[in-house]
DNA sequence: GCACAAATATGATGATCGTCATATTTGGAG
DNA sequence: CTCCAAATATGACGATCATCATATTTGTGC
């Protein structure tokens, strides 16, 4: 019986090096930058501090300055993380789904109820442009790489250019009209108009997409 | 020569009380205010501090709560300043204009370079939905109030209501198409990629209209 | 001119901010 | 079992925050 180890230590965690250990650095740098993507998203890059995401992360403000140099920075790695999220994300939630109705289906899942009302773990652009325009040079590089990867996620479900038809063009103004819709949704305290909202802005996209797929003129 | 009153007093400002007169408190109040609207689109309402807007008045920051009951309470009244100042300045960049062509003024207006480079002075929507989510009761209901206001607006400028057009969906997915793509041109650091969202949301925009003249289906 | 009250200024409260220097804990090598 | 270095904790710094109590300025009625 050579079954010396009692436990591969692969089924629940990727073996998380214990509490000082030599490896554990990078377990704890992935925890802050999670609980910054989790705080920075409810309360804004001002609205929270060092101190709080530290201990958010389970550790206390003093070793932070070993992972980050500096606040900004963090902030601007957290965006990075927010935007991989989202990608992986579309790429769950449209599934084997190919073409305009994967479109159709993450339409549908952005300007949802549960999306508006799960800022912590929401799209970036929805929940932090407003913020990006006052953030550093890093933070915005980072909307700028996220923006990006965004519409070029979109163009790949789309017709190829033609006559009239501007694929990119269509797919910014795509991620504007999804994520203005969430934004607003999220700042009017009224539900009913909330909903409205995102009622709106799905039946207007829908259309859209009607249109392309009728004649993509 | 019966001149008694060198200067009738009308003509550069409508004659402000004194320092430190009774009436002058009024005119401090709309000072403090309009430096806190200029400073919260600059900087975010968490951004910006009392003691710098009152120093942006001209006051000192200790008088302060003799104008307003709380910070809070600054910011709810500077949005619902934005928001009369939005409304004069659609009413301003219209004109004359009538119907749709007045929106097709507006929109061009909205996503200009212009408009996206001055944040101080921009719409409100465009520029605090994202920190408007995480304000308070006061301020949220005053963006409900804005927002209402504006579609309303929008309304009176789009083709009455038939079988399949919705009037106030129509302005709803318009207003949040105009504030995310100026959210969004802030938010990126690429001028091209900032141009390139406005040009799309203008010409999505255009299309649809172009859409709703030929045949309001 | 004098006194009163309106309006604003001065100054301080405790809390929290980002940042850093230093101490302590702790796993692993010998 | 000891020692070292990696990782994190403790504690403090000056600055700024919203808020308030109190003092001072200043126009106006008498």
């Amino acid at each position: 019986m050579p079954a010396v180890h009692p436990e591969p230590a692969v089924h629940p965690e990727p073996a998380a090096p214990p509490e000082h250990a030599p490896g554990r650095k990078a377990v704890s740098h992935d925890r802050i930058l999670r609980a910054a993507a989790r705080a920075i998203r409810a309360k804004g890059p001002d609205g929270v501090g060092v101190a709080s995401i530290m201990q958010a992360a389970g550790l206390t403000h003093g070793g932070f300055y070993a992972h980050f140099r500096s606040k900004d920075d963090l902030v601007a790695a957290a965006i990075r993380g927010m935007f991989a999220e989202g990608s992986a994300r579309f790429a769950r939630r449209v599934g084997e789904a190919q073409g305009m109705p994967a479109l159709r289906l993450w339409i549908d899942s952005y300007l949802s109820p549960a999306h508006r009302d799960d800022r912590m773990r929401g799209c970036a652009v929805a929940t932090l442009s407003g913020d990006a325009a006052r953030l550093d040079r890093q933070a915005r590089a980072a909307f700028d790489a996220g923006i990006e990867g965004i519409v070029a996620r979109y163009m790949r479900y789309l017709p190829k250019a033609r006559r009239g038809f501007d694929p990119r063009g269509f797919a910014l103004a795509l991620a504007t009209q999804l994520a203005g819709a969430v934004a607003l949704a999220r700042a009017v305290s009224d539900r009913r108009l909330s909903d409205a909202i995102l009622d709106a802005a799905r039946r207007s996209l829908h259309d859209r997409l009607d249109g392309l797929e009728k004649s993509p003129r």
